[in-house]
DNA sequence: GCATGATCATGC
DNA sequence: GCATGATCATGC
């Protein structure tokens, strides 16, 4: 049969080390591998039943493409510059697929990196041209039997280049600056600077400070993951794009937020009323989405939520009322936690401290004025993403939850009309961020470790972390807003 | 008036 | 139907 010797010649010839003289020569081999698994394309390969972690990466490059494993700072394929990278995918209810997590690149070199620029740094060497296999994760399979969807080379458009070398120079200039330790993935947009080591809290020596600093390696975000996956699914983005042709060339000279920000400026000062009229946009301030319609309006997207630069960056795009007195009118939620996992977790590697170092906002704040919705006028807009400092102060509410969940000390009292007043960690207790019910309503719940000790309750009302308003309040005023 | 608990509403 | 963003409502 044509394909088992096909089959078989590709073994062969990976385990003559394999030469490939050109891109698309490398790009045309991994491609062999589309619809299929590593077995089922080298049943006599040695090592498929490899189970530590990184296995698939290291089954395609020693088992498809024959060489062995190296960790040295070249490019997998020096000749070419072709990094190749192995990358998971999840399939969601709905069959589309998404990035399972970030892809992670080469590690920072905190000390050489303060002597470089871009496009001739250590990063764009080994990463400008990235050959990309990604396949299905599934726990229970073994890398060897996980089925490959998309593989290709990945070029970056002109305008994702741009922004990944502002995310690059900003990443450098911190560093630069002394303050490696400060670092977080939400600094930047596409390209971030994530935690990795054996151990998360790895530490590493910093060139201007004497200031221990985790180790971080360059990553593509995994939002920005999902619009490669997109790209290879083909399937039209029909989203907007964030930036008009002009916006796009004041990328060269401008940095992404300042553009972004520049499309505020003809709205600052102005009432919600004023800012519909210029945009010729109708304004139903009764529906809970009108003041992020009017944000999508200003920006010039049909909606924030499907605009792919804001998507890639993951940035969070937040309204946020003033009150008089400075302070939000209301605390900004995160998604609700599972109790379960929360108090197996540990800090490094939690969905919390993942959404706190990664997350960027955009806020757009208005005063509130008298309270009517009338009198509520833009009064900025700005980015801002959590220092790590406060991500430490996170961190107890966090420990105090965990506590909390694994005594099973929960319920602290029920009020007559049924009301449940919890021992969770409130908004007066914190500094930063505490807990509060996150349902459709209290029958809204989740099972909990250890069952409520006054009650008996062993499933609770579903909650979730919320940034204190008081926090965001002294954030903004930080800011100048 | 504010903090906390509860629920609404949108989009997938 | 559910996850999540947004906001309401009530007791202290």
């Amino acid at each position: 049969m044509f394909f088992t010797d096909f089959t078989r010649r590709i073994s062969l010839l990976t385990l003559n080390d394999m030469k490939f003289n050109t891109k698309s020569s490398v790009e045309a081999h991994a491609q062999l591998l589309i619809g299929k698994t590593i077995r089922e394309l080298h049943p006599q390969a040695t090592g498929l039943s490899k189970k530590h972690k990184g296995g698939f990466g290291h089954l395609l490059e020693e088992v498809h493409f024959g060489y062995e494993i190296n960790s040295r700072s070249e490019a997998d394929f020096k000749e070419l510059g072709v990094e190749l990278k192995g990358a998971p995918l999840r399939q969601l209810k709905s069959k589309a697929y998404r990035a399972k997590e970030r892809i992670v690149l080469s590690i920072i070199d905190y000390l050489a990196l303060v002597h470089q620029t871009f496009h001739t740094s250590d990063f764009w060497r080994k990463s400008e041209h990235l050959l990309l296999v990604f396949y299905v994760h599934e726990k229970s399979r073994l890398p060897a039997d996980r089925r490959i969807m998309f593989a290709g080379l990945w070029s970056y458009s002109e305008a994702d280049e741009a922004i990944i070398m502002q995310d690059w120079t900003f990443i450098r200039d911190i560093v630069k600056a002394g303050l490696a330790h400060e670092l977080s993935e939400g600094d930047t947009n596409y390209l971030g600077a994530c935690t990795k080591g054996a151990n998360k809290s790895s530490l590493r020596e910093q060139p201007f400070s004497p200031e221990l600093a985790m180790q971080r390696a360059f990553c593509l975000k995994t939002t920005y993951v999902n619009r490669i996956v997109e790209a290879f699914q083909r399937r039209s983005p029909d989203a907007e794009e964030l930036f008009n042709e002009a916006e796009v060339r004041a990328l060269q000279k401008r940095s992404f937020d300042e553009v972004v920000l520049d499309k505020f400026n003809p709205f600052q000062g102005k009432t919600v009323a004023e800012i519909a009229a210029d945009l010729n946009v109708e304004l139903n301030p009764k529906s809970k989405s009108a003041w992020a319609a009017l944000t999508a309006d200003m920006l010039g997207v049909k909606s924030i939520k499907t605009t792919p630069e804001l998507e890639k960056a993951n940035i969070t795009v937040k309204t946020i009322r003033l009150k008089p007195n400075g302070v939000p009118k209301e605390s900004i939620s995160f998604p609700a936690f599972h109790f379960t996992e929360l108090v197996e977790e540990d800090w490094e590697e939690s969905e919390l401290f993942e959404q706190l170092d990664s997350r960027r906002y955009l806020f757009v704040v208005y005063d509130l004025g008298d309270g009517s919705w009338s009198q509520m006028r833009l009064k900025k807009a700005v980015f801002w993403n959590m220092p790590q400092s406060d991500i430490q102060k996170a961190r107890a509410t966090w420990e105090s939850t965990r506590s909390t969940l694994r005594t099973g000390k929960i319920v602290k009292r029920i009020d007559a009309n049924g009301t449940r007043r919890d021992w969770f960690p409130n908004m007066s207790e914190t500094d930063v961020i505490h807990v509060r019910p996150h349902g459709q309503n209290r029958e809204d719940t989740r099972p909990l470790p250890v069952a409520d000790q006054l009650t008996g309750l062993s499933d609770f009302t579903k909650q979730c972390f919320w940034l204190n308003a008081t926090y965001i309040g002294e954030v903004l005023k930080s800011k100048g807003v």
